[in-house]
DNA sequence: TCTATCATAAACAAGTTGTTTACGATAGAG
DNA sequence: CTCTATCGTAAACAACTTGTTTATGATAGA
């Protein structure tokens, strides 16, 4: 009486788990066949034995339910890297966008995103500092504490906080959010053009 | 005499682009046709003649080099999120790990990473906050100055500004990075076992 | 009106896939 | 040691997908 090598079983599985994260897809009982040197017909038979102990899910010749891996299926967007910020609207600079992202909805959440690096020193305080990447949502409501991409009367883009409108004046305030260097720095304007509203900042470090 | 359709290579070029932004790999002609209502024949057709025209390289069946795309095909890794930072090393902690995430090379670099979140404001002054993702490299050397994940010798894993050998006792000194909490506070220990550096700083905005 | 060519559907050939089948190798019971 | 169940393989099969060609109809433009 010979018994199913519970070894190989183990590696199928790691080895599906670790294809599924660098493709999104499983891989074909060849290719598995081929990475651990056994024949398809070898990984067809224990992909069905492997359904039948409950280790996986595997009908239609499709592999399923792999414990630990059906939740990396989640969603990925694609960003736009659009350069530093800058004047003009993001979208209609398409024509220079060199470079799309891919990044996952399971950190940065979901919506229409564009990337751009931030210059200078004026957001240090919200953890914006030089040179670091800010992922912009494209949304044209904000609430006060947004950090904010905006064209402003100038038609000059600005990444800056949202206070709220001030009652007094009807004007909208912006703030900086530094106050080492810019204490207190607050900004008025009558009217301005949402472009969007900063979720996340990737920083790099040394 | 009847000329081919411009608007029509104008849509198939971007929505090859769009195709690779969300897949990674260029799509097949009946795919181009469905989105598009065309045939496949019609398309490929296109595409021969895109090619010949020299907006995009199609040999072989092969869709290549389209502009604005190329970039694009850089690599992605996949991190494991091992969750809030503790005790353990994080790969013999592979059973827990429930999520495996893809991130793009051209942002975060090369090599063998994992992410985790961090607690606490120790590192607050490294732009580190209660809650913000890490992304950690594997590597076994530091440099002064470096953010790092340490088992110390009470087998504790840490987070910690790396500050370099103190010459007069040997020993190595581990810094936190939040001035108003801890001015100052530092701690020596004699032996450290490096887990990984930090190399980057996902900070999640409102 | 006429014709070049655009676009289509159908067919083709090649490759890939899951799956079955026949057969050799071998662990383990007797 | 002998024998047999079954493990694993190579080969073949059928279904499907792919790029590509061909024959046919539609139509813009001379």
């Amino acid at each position: 009486m010979r018994s199913k090598n519970p070894e190989l079983m183990g590696q199928i599985s790691r080895y599906i788990g670790e294809y599924f994260r660098d493709h999104h897809h499983a891989p074909t009982t060849r290719e598995i066949g081929a990475a651990l040197g056994r024949s398809a017909a070898c990984i067809y038979q224990y992909l069905v034995e492997m359904d039948r102990k409950g280790m996986l899910t595997y009908q239609d010749g499709k592999i399923m339910n792999l414990p630990k891996i059906n939740k990396t299926t989640l969603g990925y967007f694609s960003a736009p890297l659009v350069g530093s910020i800058r004047c003009g609207d993001p979208e209609s600079q398409e024509e220079e966008v060199e470079l799309y992202i891919s990044l996952p909805e399971v950190i940065f959440g979901q919506g229409e995103f564009y990337l751009l690096r931030a210059t200078g020193d004026s957001m240090e305080d919200a953890g914006i500092g030089d040179g670091d990447l800010i992922l912009i949502r494209k949304q044209t409501e904000c609430k006060p504490g947004d950090i904010i991409v905006a064209l402003d009367e100038n038609e000059e883009n600005t990444l800056k906080r949202y206070a709220g409108l001030d009652e007094k004046n009807g004007k909208i305030v912006l703030e900086y959010a530094n106050e080492k260097v810019y204490p207190g720095k607050r900004i008025l304007v009558d009217r301005l053009s949402l472009q969007g509203v900063a979720k996340s900042v990737i920083k790099g470090l040394g």
